[in-house]
DNA sequence: TGATTCACGC
DNA sequence: GACGTACGTGAATCAA
């Protein structure tokens, strides 16, 4: 079906304008109609997908109309210079998208419109048209609809026959009538004065037209109503010609050159950048692949049931396609081999039956290029394949070029790179509830197209990676922790479903106890997981003062309550009911439902490639925030047990490995001194923030310096400081000059490192991770801080990343070099957990603080401390 | 389905 | 002087 959608480009560009403030880019240029604009056009493409498009516009100031009647747009505010300005720029906009825009000397845009809707019409077009004005109302049939700008830009109302006719009681082409009796005020169209659109409709109904009326106006009821009918005949007949729209207009343009092919050309990019839109150009870069759908080529994709040993050359580029999120469970919809004799895709299960593709997968010497290599690896594992000579992998490589842009779709990371014909996996198989997999050769084609990007992609990277000096990053760091990471989620740690199960009856039973008495000391039952319903219980009901508020009603925020504590018995109750709330439902029944039914273990899936700073994140189960700090949670970690009988957990962790980063990068006499002379780092803080000696170190002294250096560690502000501590701001600003003057090391650092990212744009750890920090200059005070902020703990952060990444790699080359059988199971950013024999408990209690504390060599030495025992609870 | 709020870890 | 404040994941609620 040709779909065309014709845009009133004046009407919306002056909505535009006034619905928006008068935003301006860098060089004070104005662009808030053109923003508006943009939207309004960007989104009527996404959800029309017009096959055609056109932007009309008015020519000049006089039209037939004002040969008819001079006032015609009379009284009207002369435009504003500020919007005239932008004409130029959407003509601009409008080339750059390759879509037709058109004006006519001596017609509006609305005659242009309507002619073309009656030509696309005829030809067999369904048309669209998209405008503010009411008047097009009259060019709705059954084929041609109207998206009415209701208010703002991008909110509208469609019209086809019947919502006309719900609306206004009459037919669309009694529109005219209508504006014929009632007029128009904004073009200044005077009607019959006196008549309004109640009166109007009610004619109407009865008389159909304008004509209609006076032929019968004798008919007419009311006698005011008859006088002031006859007395503007005139008028009305005029007024009635002058709203009619022309659709027989000398329009030059046919239908198929308004032919929209959905392409842009890099003028765009560069026209939104100029202006400064940011966010369209996020979007475009989103739906850049999505674009080229169109214009994408079909390539010779073979798809094979088996494969011939010609075929599997090295390198090639291989994809392992999964739509399930969890690798440990999802099915393969099917592989993709890309290489210089060509591009085939198999499905899964002849794949996995073809003795020599299996092969291939697992010859260390058939280099492969991947993306998102663990996924692949794990996967397979699961179906009792080792993926071997992984090569490259393409989700790694983009997440150290940048990782506010890793994550992102095959298609978007090609596509950037000049390589398109390929499609987003969420437009080829559909997003969400709409996900399903289309027949097989669409599948063929789609994957093959990813291959053989992939294949084109790998080089490009590669020259990036060495640009930034990141090769020994990828090569020697990140892919060797990949395939780490796979072993240790592979083998998953053991949990015991019976344990929790216990552990939950039990917390039932108290949380039962407790909604009880939190019911009866409201004296009312509700619900109290809903903060909303919550709020209105203590800060209504019980009228105890709000402390804060969020943006849709009160907080009710542990630190809220923790400020109401001893005003009412009723807030220790919530606060118990919260915590252990939290441990039934995230910890209990969370972990039970990922408790692996074959293998009673949990397999979580650590992400190597999303945290702005390097670290891992952890998910389904996320193992990385198992409760510890208080007692009741800590006891969840009673279900986590070695695999095999005579064996323990054995847990290592860093201590203060931030700090100690932060005194070798910062190099800082003071704070390296204190660590070479194995002090407790925050009674030394306490000492030199407060002035006083060892002994006069107070427990609040401590506490106050520890929650200095946790906010040096995690780049908190002054305001941060203050809530953690509960001081004024003032107090918390003081603390932090305090301590930057006991370590002019750290402050000089802080102040070097901040003009770096303003003159780089980016920061970088030791061993080279890269963030880039695009708010640093920013003009906006809280942006800039932030980046700021995060310019000083990015190194400190990512480095320690760096060293325990690193560690791991030592341990596991150690675990395999020495035979041992003790496997590595977790890694909670500072920490190591491992399962261990009882007759290696003694090597490994050597070996891991030995390898973790010289991974890499800092001017400050490392300390590991470790422990085991029965479960992952007793090590500690 | 997505936004909001809350709570857990480092 | 206001701004809205380390990085993550997950659950529950609530409004579309």
């Amino acid at each position: 079906m040709k779909k065309l959608v014709l845009i009133d480009g004046n009407n919306v560009v002056y909505r535009a304008f006034f619905a928006l403030p008068l935003l301006s880019n860098n060089q004070g240029m104005y662009t808030n109609a053109v923003y508006g604009f943009t939207m309004m056009l960007m989104k009527v493409i996404e959800e029309e997908q017009p096959t055609h498009l056109l932007v009309a516009f008015d020519a000049g100031k006089t039209t037939f109309r004002h040969e008819t009647y001079k006032e015609y747009k009379g009284g009207r505010q002369k435009t504003p210079p500020e919007l005239s300005q932008q004409f130029p720029l959407i003509h601009q906009l409008l080339d750059a998208m390759a879509i037709k825009r058109y004006e006519l000397d001596n017609y509006e845009a609305d005659d242009i419109v309507g002619t073309l809707a009656r030509k696309a019409r005829n030809e067999g077009f369904d048309v669209r048209i998209v405008t503010g004005d009411k008047d097009y109302l009259q060019l709705v049939d059954e084929d041609v609809r109207v998206s009415l700008i209701r208010k703002g830009i991008t909110d509208t109302v469609d019209y086809g026959v019947e919502k006309v006719r719900e609306r206004y009681g009459i037919e669309p082409r009694e529109v005219i009538d209508l504006k014929g009796l009632m007029g128009d005020a904004s073009d200044n169209i005077p009607g019959v004065p006196g008549v309004g659109e109640k009166t109007a409709i009610k004619l109407l109904k009865q008389f159909k037209t304008v004509e209609g009326v006076y032929d019968h106006i004798d008919e007419v009821s009311g006698k005011k109503l008859k006088e002031k009918l006859e007395l503007n005949r005139e008028q009305a007949l005029l007024s009635k010609r002058i709203a009619t729209i022309d659709n027989d207009s000398p329009v030059t343009v046919t239908t198929e050159s308004c032919a929209y092919t959905h392409e842009f050309n890099d003028q765009l990019k560069d026209l939104f950048r100029e202006l400064g839109f940011q966010s369209l150009l996020d979007k475009l870069d989103a739906n850049g692949s999505e674009k080229n759908e169109t214009e994408a080529v079909a390539i010779s994709v073979h798809t094979v049931s088996e494969f011939s040993s010609k075929q599997l050359v090295s390198p090639s580029a291989l994809i392992v396609q999964m739509l399930d999120e969890n690798y440990h469970y999802g099915a393969i919809n099917g592989f993709a081999v890309a290489n210089n004799t060509g591009t085939y895709f198999i499905e899964t299960e002849h794949a996995l039956k073809d003795e020599r593709f299996c092969k291939w997968l697992e010859d260390p010497e058939k280099k492969k290029v991947l993306l998102d290599s663990k996924r692949a690896e794990v996967a397979l594992k699961w179906r009792g394949i080792s993926l071997k000579g992984i090569s490259f992998d393409a989700r790694l490589a983009t997440y150290l070029i940048d990782p506010s842009e890793a994550g992102q779709d095959l298609a978007l990371l090609a596509t950037k790179r000049g390589i398109s014909n390929i499609e987003t996996d969420d437009a080829f198989y559909g997003k969400g509830a709409k996900r399903k997999i289309p027949e097989e050769d669409g599948q063929a084609q789609h994957l093959g197209r990813k291959a053989a990007a992939l294949l084109q992609l790998e080089p490009k990277l590669i020259q990036e990676l060495d640009e930034n000096k990141q090769k020994k990053l990828l090569f020697d760091l990140e892919l060797p922790l990949a395939r780490v990471l796979a072993k240790m989620e592979f083998t998953g740690i053991k949990a015991s479903g019976e344990t929790l199960i216990a552990m939950g009856d039990e917390l039932d039973r108290t949380l039962d106890i407790i909604e009880h008495d939190i019911y009866l000391m409201a004296g009312v039952s509700f619900n109290i997981n809903s903060p909303k319903q919550l709020g209105e219980i203590l800060f209504e009901k019980l009228m105890l003062p709000p402390i804060k508020k969020t943006k849709t009603g009160y907080s009710t925020a542990a630190d809220v309550l923790e400020k109401l504590r001893g005003r009412h018995e009723i807030i220790d109750r919530i606060l118990d009911f919260r915590q252990l709330g939290k441990l039934k439902s995230t910890y209990v029944v969370g972990l039970l439902k990922v408790i692996h039914p074959k293998t009673g273990h949990v397999h979580t899936c650590y992400n190597q490639a999303l945290t702005q700073t390097g670290r891992l994140s952890s998910t389904d189960p996320n193992l990385q925030n198992i409760p510890i700090r208080l007692e009741e949670g800590r006891k969840i970690r009673k279900a986590f047990l070695p695999s095999k009988e005579g064996w323990q957990i054995f847990s290592a962790d860093y201590s203060q490995i931030e700090l100690r980063v932060l005194a070798h990068i910062a190099d800082d006499e003071n704070l390296k001194q204190a660590f070479i002379d194995g002090m407790d780092i925050h009674t030394k803080t306490a000492m030199d923030v407060f002035g006083v000696e060892k002994d006069e170190v107070t427990s609040l002294m401590r506490r106050h310096a520890k929650a200095v250096n946790f906010g040096i560690i995690y780049g908190i502000s002054d305001y941060g400081l203050s809530q953690n501590l509960g001081i004024t701001r003032k107090d918390a600003a003081r603390f932090i000059e305090k301590y930057l003057q006991s370590y002019p090391g750290v402050q000089h650092y802080m102040e070097s490192i901040v003009k770096k990212a303003r003159s780089e744009g980016y920061v970088t750890t030791l061993l080279n991770r890269r963030r880039y920090l695009p708010d640093i200059n920013s003009r906006n005070f809280n942006s800039r801080s932030f980046a700021e902020r995060t310019a000083m703990n990015t190194p400190i952060q990512g480095s320690a990343a760096d060293v325990i990444k690193k560690a791991m790699i030592l341990m596991d080359q150690r675990l395999n070099e020495e035979k041992l059988k003790s496997r590595m199971l977790l890694q909670v950013h500072d920490e190591l957990i491992f399962e261990v024999p009882d007759q290696e408990l003694e090597t490994m209690s050597r070996l891991v603080p030995e390898i973790m504390e010289h991974a890499i060599q800092l001017s400050v030495p490392l300390k590991v401390e470790h422990s085991f025992g029965p479960t992952w609870y007793d090590a500690k």
